[in-house]
DNA sequence: CGTCAGTTTGACACGAATCAAAGTGAGTGG
DNA sequence: CCACTCACTTTGATTCGTGTCAAACTGACG
């Protein structure tokens, strides 16, 4: 599937939403016209439309403009892990130029806009734009601390802390970029797409997931998630404070 | 614990085993300029040391020049989850420049000789050598890379399988670095590590192993592991090959 | 010979997977 | 406006893999 370039419909890099949420940080006059020339067009995906492939190599980068998505790798028969959700400011696609093919497949949860890169430029980021680079090690540096402490829950976490981390996560995410509204926020997964991320069975997800709601912990609702107990949740998630600070953006 | 540097028996970057070995790329004659102006000292932890703490923040960077050691993250109870065995060539506390502290903790499994460098000029090394640059967000995105075959092997594998594939993992990883004789290889962790890193009770790890070793498949020995069948050991591993293309190297 | 870390074994309990089936609600077409 | 479908959620019964508990074994070392 070649990722369709809405070129017409691209937004300059200088109007970009992101640029404007507080959760990132901003970008000199001369980092802003680096990134809108390395900018190459942005893409649109559909819900459900898987545009990275595992195994596969990938001509661009992309930043997540708008949505919700996630990486996921395979078992050669039907397992797969969720390795990532993909929020807006996520950078996706570095393993390309590292392997040669992308080591996990992409696919939207939500129609997911995306911001492309040509990979083949990246080098000219990292020669003539040192700040950019440092930017892009960092954001490296985030995802593998995130996959580490999903990681650990996995590893080591019993099904209910598992959700409960899951949802902290998640929200803690969403707040930084104020996509909450309230104690609520919108999550655009089903119960199958937390199994596959948590190691855990669709219907031992259903029924912990109803557990932590009779406890009083949260609401699920299909496409939303309630904290009615930020505390307690927390407790059982066993996770730490998020990392409120500003992050970089490419 | 404060580390030791071991100035006087510093390695000249020139004379670095890790460059003679033929798993990494070689430097430029100014790359090697930097780098040795970079490095700032070696340090030695002992077998058994935790010299870099979960939730402190580290002064350096380092590079593992000798030994093996692993990183982990802790729960608030005594629950822990090794995220990563650390060989020769690789490079850690990343973490530390992006958030402040130090995500995960560092223990040497043998006798650890590693690189410092100053976390201070790493600033330096972006903007004054974009090559480097590049490496570290390629050694990070490296890095991230196993991390989520882990995640896979931890979430939906079952337990001979992840032993399967954590023995295969590191086999290859020391093929790479010649650090393998024949099918056997020097494996300097026990079983609690094992079961610390795939998320399996000590016990129930013995019990796979052996079951391993009693379908002819590996020898498994304190300190050491031969592989007796290998195809029957990818095979349940479901790992895919390694990747054998030189790597950088800071 | 005693100690200690690491390994091994057996009995048992429990959390999570699996199997099977029904419930819910949005969307569709008659 | 009422069937009908389809994706998703929910529940109960049962099985199975893995954890836990307890104890013995092994080999290195002092």
């Amino acid at each position: 599937m070649k990722p369709r370039v809405a070129g017409s419909f691209t937004v300059p890099c200088a109007k970009c939403p992101l640029i404007a949420n507080p959760a990132f940080r901003k970008f000199t006059p001369e980092e802003l016209r680096f990134v809108q020339s390395f900018k190459s067009g942005e893409t649109i995906a559909e819900p459900g439309t898987v545009f990275l492939h595992e195994g596969q190599s990938s001509e661009y980068l992309y930043t997540v403009l708008q949505g919700w998505g996630f990486k996921s790798k395979a078992l050669p028969d039907d397992r797969r892990q969720i390795v990532a959700f993909l929020l807006p400011g996520d950078f996706v696609g570095l393993q390309g130029p590292v392997f040669d093919e992308m080591q996990h497949s992409v696919e939207a949860l939500t129609r997911l806009k995306l911001c492309m890169f040509p990979r083949s430029r990246l080098w000219e980021l990292f020669s003539n734009h040192p700040g950019l680079g440092y930017d892009v090690a960092w954001l490296s540096a985030r995802t593998e601390s995130i996959a580490d402490e999903h990681l650990l829950a996995v590893g080591q976490r019993s099904a209910s802390e598992r959700i409960a981390y899951l949802i902290v996560h998640l929200f803690d995410r969403c707040k930084g970029l104020q996509m909450t509204k309230g104690s609520a926020f919108s999550v655009p997964a089903n119960q199958q797409h937390f199994a596959d991320a948590l190691g855990l069975s669709l219907v031992h997800t259903n029924k912990t997931l109803r557990r932590l709601q009779g406890r009083g912990l949260i609401r699920w609702s299909p496409g939303a998630i309630e904290i009615l107990n930020d505390r307690g949740l927390r407790d059982l998630a066993g996770h730490p404070a998020p990392d409120t600070r500003q992050r970089p953006l490419i």
